[in-house]
DNA sequence: TCTGTATGTTAAGGAATTGTTAACTATTCT
DNA sequence: AGAATAGTTAACAATTCCTTAACATACAGA
């Protein structure tokens, strides 16, 4: 492992804390805690964790809570949240979700578990790349599901929203349709008009400076 | 596609084996197959397959075991496992990740479900290839289908970008009117006049000072 | 030098790909 | 449920690119 990730525990039981530090350290992770959900966005803010793990129930602050304001600090986008819920918790599952979380893991924890998860998260993260991307004129950010042309807020669909994420994703790459269909429509079988509507309209949206076409390869983001 | 991914299906259960081969070839994969771990490891030090599918269960040397060993063999850096689990085991997902899986499946197999799984894996790790080649003043790149020519982005449409990619990739070498009409047109049946009016546009775009006739024999790209 | 063969050049037609629009369908929201 | 929004498709237009034919040129060997 070429650097060694940290990660935030916030959690207000005081012995599972210890429990997941203990276990986690042991696996190479710097790790901070937190038994409440102030000193966690406190922590979050200072230290810019790659992962923060959150209870879910916790008094005062609660998890989902904590998890929507980390997930509105711009400097905290990249940050994965993970949630501990009870078992069973329908409502957490979907709020955790909703609020920005990347994945949830069941109490009792089970360590072997639990860090086959953080390790299958983090380089999920490695993967993937940032979750703001900004070039040129154009801003793009995935939690929040916004498009800024020129400092102006644009509303973009959701459909559209991926499509100019992928190409973003890899500036100058050329993106096939198959590649496009992959990603973006799930392997979904499209017709074959369907890309390139979506293309217009993003190009109706921003221009078609950015936006170009590799006529017989498919469509590229350049700068 | 330009080349064929090979896969190699490590099984003891040959009706697996069986109906996993018969739906990836279906999809234009080449397929190794081995009942076995000691025959998997074998042709797989042998093949260099760019993808390896095994079961974890197997009698003799089970899956987490193979996979431990091929990622020790120095010529397997770049292959890819995915793991064949009964069901979520957590153990096997545990194991399978520690042990260098990229990917994990569960029993019973949905073939569409594994054929766009191995899509994704397949597509994550060519983007890692670099498709670059620089040599002189010439720069060609295939991810971003880019041709710099004295640090000056030249336009160039599929077929030039493909055939001068080609003469590129071994530069000196001579290629056959039948090697470039293999790779390039897909052995598709072409006139005799076609390479040579691709050759004449390349040569506007990058100068024929590189593009050389070998006359009787056939076309390189020299340095 | 002549002759035959291989390659170079040009422009035009047609094939293939993408762009555009509007209607239709699906989804989401209230 | 009904309205509003999003997504998909089909039909056609526009564009680009590939191939070809016809002819020119180069070159090797007789």
């Amino acid at each position: 492992m070429l650097d060694k990730h940290s990660i935030l525990l916030v959690d207000d039981e005081e012995d599972i804390l210890e429990f997941l530090s203990y276990s986690l350290e042991k696996q190479g992770y710097k790790i901070f805690t937190a038994n409440d959900g102030n000193k966690g966005l406190m922590l979050a803010k200072k230290h810019s964790p790659d992962l923060v793990i959150l209870d879910v129930m916790m008094p005062g602050m609660d998890g989902i809570e904590l998890c929507e304001k980390i997930r509105q600090v711009p400097n905290l986008n990249d940050t994965l949240i993970l949630f501990l819920t009870a078992r069973a918790e329908d409502y957490s599952e979907l709020a955790g979700f909703g609020a920005g979380a990347d994945d949830y893991i069941t109490k009792p924890v089970k360590p072997k578990l639990l860090i086959s998860r953080i390790k299958a998260i983090l380089r999920r993260k490695n993967k993937t790349f940032s979750k703001h991307i900004k070039i040129d004129n154009i801003e793009i950010d995935k939690n929040k599901h916004t498009l800024f042309y020129s400092g102006k807020e644009i509303f973009i669909a959701k459909k559209e929203f991926n499509l100019l994420f992928y190409l973003m994703t890899l500036p100058g790459k050329v993106f096939t349709r198959e590649e496009i269909i992959a990603e973006v429509w799930n392997d979904a079988v499209v017709g074959d008009r369907t890309i390139d509507v979506h293309i217009r309209k993003i190009r109706e949206k921003i221009g078609d400076h950015h936006i170009k076409t590799v006529k017989g390869v498919g469509y590229k983001f350049d700068i």
